[in-house]
DNA sequence: CCATTATTGTCACGTCAGCGACAATCCCCG
DNA sequence: CGGGGATTGTCGCTGACGTGACAATAATGG
């Protein structure tokens, strides 16, 4: 029942921004890339680098984040195979607009701006899907900005959580992360998130197994967050 | 001294977004597209409509927000002439992510979805200019979700003042926003956005004047609003 | 298997900012 | 030139949440 992204066909099996295109371009797409591995722990890219890459995720995870002068975080998303990150510098070759750090040891692909306007040259179809690609961004973007207006922090935690569990169909979810990256992905403090995470647990929506935490009533974690259940 | 948008030239004179392209040129997107005008008050799209245009301001001011459904509102941006909105749907020609509403009388240009791309096909050079419209958007928005998290009222109304500006060098710019739609802007209360300014104007950074606002030192701003001033 | 470090859980306290209420102004329109 | 609705300016109260501090528990590596 569980995904493995990479375990069999070619290393861009599942990745959204490639699919449908035939075999041999594929094999072009992995030749002009270049593998890398990260520790945990270890920065991707900072915000304001030059911006030369988008990375291609094949294992681990990985945090975006931007960083406030006092050092704090607010981080926009994680990032898990077999998804992308750093597509923003595609479009316009500019800066980063955040910074990024494996939060798992993680293996990804890097694929130069270059080698992607030279695929893209040959391949035109792959702009449609860097197109949704960043629709799903920006659309992403817009909704967190308006959570942030709109909801408390229970209520935040809350989304947060069900961001984190995707589309999953399961009846349960794991997240895999601590509170503190928790509170920094929702705003928050690590103890208020805490109380949060609590309360929930309280009215069973979820239940915490040692650090990691299971969701049990997605559902619920919806409606506290303000989403409509269908 | 004052900037008038479209008093020369065409209606897509100093729309970044066609710039650099043919007279003929761009008489045919003039050509493919609608003229539109709106009231005060008037919404020009809302959240999940089709979203099948891109809209070019010619006149006027668009807000674009979100709502809540207690009918709470969160105030994106404000877009003037000679800004475009919409774009997002051209990407993917999926649902609109947010509403707009005129905030004065407005004059548009609508370019159909399907206009605009035929306009594309045929120059391809548009997509530089669309793409580097999505990139300012992106970190537009994600550097809003870091202000969220990192500032107190008065630095997100510093920076909502800041934005508004634009990038005006002169030494004093007027807002023409009431404190509602400022405080819809810094997502907080109208109460306190108002002590907000009030310790702004004390401390000499601007000045009210009747119902509208002048910014007399937006670099104390900028340092308010934790940006580095230059 | 134990020691050490990371993480979780829970306080008490202070403060920021939302809310309701109201007076003082402003400004638009008849 | 008046109203009268809209907007601004100011209260006091209250609640949500950040902060620092600490104990309890869990994970990790020699």
């Amino acid at each position: 029942m569980e995904v493995r992204p990479s375990d069999s066909g070619d290393a861009l099996t599942g990745v959204e921004m490639f699919a449908g295109l035939e075999p041999e371009v594929r094999q072009r797409v992995i030749a002009a890339a270049v593998s890398r591995t990260y520790r945990k722990g270890q920065l991707l890219f900072v915000e304001n680098d030059p911006g030369e890459s988008l990375i291609v995720l094949r294992r681990g995870a990985v945090a975006v984040f931007r960083t406030a002068p006092t050092g704090e975080r607010a981080v926009l998303s994680v990032v898990r195979p077999p998804d992308v990150l750093g597509e923003v510098s595609l479009l316009d070759g500019a800066t980063r607009s955040a910074s990024a750090e494996a939060i798992e040891d993680t293996v990804a692909l890097a694929l130069s701006r270059a080698a992607f306007l030279e695929l893209v040259h040959a391949n035109p179809r792959i702009l449609d899907a860097v197109m949704r690609s960043l629709g799903v961004l920006i659309r992403r973007l817009t909704e967190q900005n308006a959570d942030h207006v709109f909801l408390d922090l229970p209520g935040r935690v809350a989304k947060t959580l069900v961001r984190l569990a995707g589309d999953s169909q399961a009846p349960m979810v794991t997240i895999e992360l601590n509170q503190s990256q928790l509170a920094e992905m929702a705003g928050g403090s690590r103890q208020s998130v805490n109380q949060a995470i609590g309360s929930f647990a309280n009215r069973g929506w979820l239940r915490t197994e040692g650090r990691r935490i299971v969701v049990t009533d997605l559902s619920a974690l919806r409606r506290r967050a303000g989403m409509v259940d269908r």
